[in-house]
DNA sequence: CACTAAACTGCATACGAATGCAATTATAAA
DNA sequence: TTTATAATTGCATTCGTATGCAGTTTAGTG
C-alpha cells in the first residue's frame, strides 16, 4: 500500500551508491555534477523524497521548533504564529504547534521533547524552573515570547526571552492620558502575575506618580474577553465616581470593555470616557473601535526570536533576553483635550 | 553537551534488556509489572524520554498531522486551528503547521511529506490533482477543510473533504433577507473560484430566484479585509441605486464592509442597509457589529475531520466527503421589517 | 505432581539516511 | 610526462527504537 521509495531504490536505478544519493540531498557534500544529475533523474522517476525522520535520527537535528500557545482568540497570537511560521521556514525550520490552556504545560512539554525539537517557543505560560531545566537537559533552547521570568534576565538561567518594552509602553500611555487632561484614570489588569501585566502596571503606575497622579480605580480582566467585561462593569458601576479614562492591559480586553461601556452603560467614547489598550491588534484599527493603544512590534519580536534560536542552535550562544521598543498609537478612543 | 539518554542506558540501569524498555513504553506489549516498575524507575532517574523520531522511523507512524493554513487574519481559522490541535491531541496526534499564501503550496506539501506525516489537513488551498496524487502515493490521507473539489465528492478521488452546507446556509440567508422585505440585495463574493464561494453564491442566487428576486449588484472581495472595503465602496458608490441589503461571503469581509458603510459613507446599519455575513466568527457578536450571519459549526467540522483521519489511518476507510449543517444567526445588522 | 498454555524475556535485526574512512579518479602544478 | 593535490566515490557503521522469534519462566489444569 505504501511502498516507500528510499535512497537505496534511487541508488540502484541511478547505478550509484546510497551515499551518492544522500550526498545529492546534502548541501555542501561532495558529488559530481554527473552523479547528481543521475540521482535527481532517478529520484524524479521514482517520486523519491528524502525521509526527514530518518535524517533527523542521525543528524540529531529535527529542524522542528515546538511552539506553545494559548488563547488564539486574542488576535495578537494568531498573527505571531503566522509570522513566526513563515520566518522560521526561511531558516528551514518547521513549527510543531501545541495549544495549552495553562495547567497541562508539563505534559505538553514532555510531548514536545519526545519529538527532539531543535528549539521551543513558549507564548503561553511562564516556564517553571523545573521545565526550563528539562529543556536545557534535552539540549533544546527555549525562547519565551512576550513573557519573561525574573531568572531569564539572569545569565545563568537557561531560557531566553523576547519582549517589547512593556514598561516604557505603559509609561507613554500614562503621559498621553495625563497630557490630554484626564483626571480619574483606571486600569484593568491582565493576568496579574504575568510578566507583561506586572511590567505594564508598574510602568503605568510609576509614570502616573511622576505626574502627580495615581491609578484611580483598578480591576482584573485576566486577559480574557469575558472577564474584561466583568471588570468594566465593576469599574463603572458607580456613576458618581466614574473614571474618565481606562487603560486596559490588552487590546483584546479593551475591545470588550468598549462594548460594555457603549452598549450596556450608554457611555460615549471618548466623550464620556477614554479607552486605551496594548498590543495594537488589527481590530484596534477597525472603524467601530479606533482604539488608542501601544503597539508591540511583532516583526521585530519575531526576528529576534528567529535570530536567537539560530544563534543558540548554530553558534552555541548563551540564552539571554531581548527587549524591543513599543510605539504609542493614538486613535479616536481617547480624547485630545479634556477640561 | 547533549548526552542523550537512550533506552539502552535505561536498560542497563534497570538490568533488563533494551526490548524490555521499549515494551514498557509500548501500550499492549508484554511486560511484567516488576520489569515495568524497574524500567520506569530507571527512566525516572535518568530523565529518559522515548525518542519519537526513532520510533517513527521503525513504526512508520509519525503521529504528526500536517496542517496547511493561510489567512490567520480571518479569525475563523485560528479558532479552527486551536480546536483542531486540541482534538487531535486527544488521539495522540500532533500538528505540524504550515502557513501558505497560496502559490507555493507545492513546496509546502513537499516539505510536509518529508516528515512522513500520518495525514494532512488542508485549510488553505484547493488541492490540485497532482498534489492529491502525491499524497496518495505517500500514503497520507488528506482532508480538505472548509473546501471541496469536484472530485472529492467522487469516490475514486483520494482526498476527503469536510464542509458545512454552504449552499443551504446561503439559502437561509436569502430567505431571511427577502422575508424582512429587502428589495435591492447585493452580494460580495469571496475568492470567486473557491468552493465555499461557489456554493454560497449559487445557493443565494437560486433561492432568491425561487422567491422571485435576483442579486441586485455584485462585487468581489477575495475573502480579504481590504478587498472587501473596495468592494463595498464600489457597490455603494452610486447613491441613486444603493442596495438595501448586502450579503457578504464571510464575516471577516462583512466587518470591513460595515466599517466602510458607516465610517466612510455615513450609512446606518440596519436602517439604511442591512449587512449579513457567513461563518459566525467571534467578532460578529461584538457590540459594535452584531452581525447577522450563517454559523458554520466548527466543532462538528473538527470532529468530522478527526474521525475521518482516524478512520483512514486505522481502518483503511476510503476517502469521502462530509457535510454538516449550518445555522442562521440573526443579530442587529439586518432589520426585521422593511417597507 | 505432571503437563499444557500463557506470559514474559532477550537476541538479533530492521527502519532510512548521514558520514568517517579509504580507495579511486580527475585536475593542477612542475 | 610525472607527481602532488583535490575531488569524488563506495563501504561500512551509526542513530534509537520496535518487533519476530526462540527460549524461559509462570500460572493453570486435571
Amino acid at each position: 500500500m505504501k511502498p516507500n521509495v528510499t535512497s537505496l531504490h534511487v541508488a540502484r536505478l541511478a547505478q550509484v551508491s546510497q551515499s551518492a544519493v544522500s550526498r545529492t540531498y546534502t548541501p555542501g557534500a561532495s558529488v559530481s555534477d554527473l552523479t547528481r544529475e543521475r540521482v535527481l533523474d532517478a529520484a524524479q522517476k521514482l517520486g523519491y523524497r528524502p525521509n526527514a525522520i530518518a535524517r533527523s535520527l542521525i543528524t540529531k537535528r529535527s529542524r522542528i521548533i515546538g511552539v506553545v500557545m494559548s488563547r488564539l482568540d486574542n488576535q495578537f497570537y494568531p498573527l505571531v504564529l503566522e509570522k513566526l511560521s513563515k520566518r522560521l521556514r526561511e531558516d528551514g525550520l518547521h513549527v510543531l504547534l501545541f495549544i495549552s490552556d495553562g495547567g497541562e504545560s508539563d505534559d505538553v512539554l514532555a510531548e514536545i521533547l519526545q519529538y527532539q525539537v531543535d528549539g521551543i517557543v513558549m507564548a503561553s505560560t511562564e516556564l517553571s524552573s523545573a521545565l526550563a531545566r528539562d529543556c536545557a537537559n534535552a539540549g533544546s533552547p527555549v525562547v519565551l515570547f512576550n513573557r519573561i521570568t525574573r531568572q531569564a534576565a539572569n545569565e545563568s538561567h537557561p531560557a531566553s526571552a523576547v519582549t517589547s518594552d512593556n514598561e516604557a509602553g505603559a509609561r507613554m500611555m500614562a503621559r498621553h492620558l495625563v497630557a490630554s487632561g484626564h483626571k480619574r484614570i483606571a486600569y484593568i489588569a491582565g493576568t496579574e502575575q504575568s510578566s507583561t501585566n506586572v511590567d505594564r502596571e508598574r510602568g503605568f503606575r510609576e509614570e502616573l506618580a511622576l505626574l502627580g497622579k495615581r491609578i484611580h480605580a483598578r480591576a482584573v480582566g485576566h486577559y480574557s474577553f469575558e472577564a474584561a467585561k466583568l471588570a468594566a462593569r465593576e469599574l463603572f458601576s458607580n456613576p458618581a465616581d466614574r473614571p474618565d479614562a481606562v487603560f486596559v492591559g490588552s487590546d483584546h480586553m479593551a475591545l470588550a470593555v468598549m462594548d460594555v461601556l457603549r452598549m450596556e452603560l450608554g457611555l460615549r467614547i471618548p466623550e464620556d470616557v477614554s479607552v486605551a489598550g496594548f498590543d495594537n491588534v488589527p481590530q484596534a484599527a477597525w472603524g467601530a473601535y479606533q482604539l488608542t493603544t501601544v503597539e508591540q512590534p511583532v516583526d521585530l519580536m519575531i526576528e529576534a526570536t528567529a535570530t536567537m534560536l539560530r544563534e543558540q542552535l548554530e553558534d552555541g550562544i548563551k540564552p539571554h533576553a531581548v527587549t524591543v521598543p513599543c510605539t504609542l498609537v493614538v486613535r479616536a478612543s481617547t480624547r485630545k483635550e479634556c477640561q
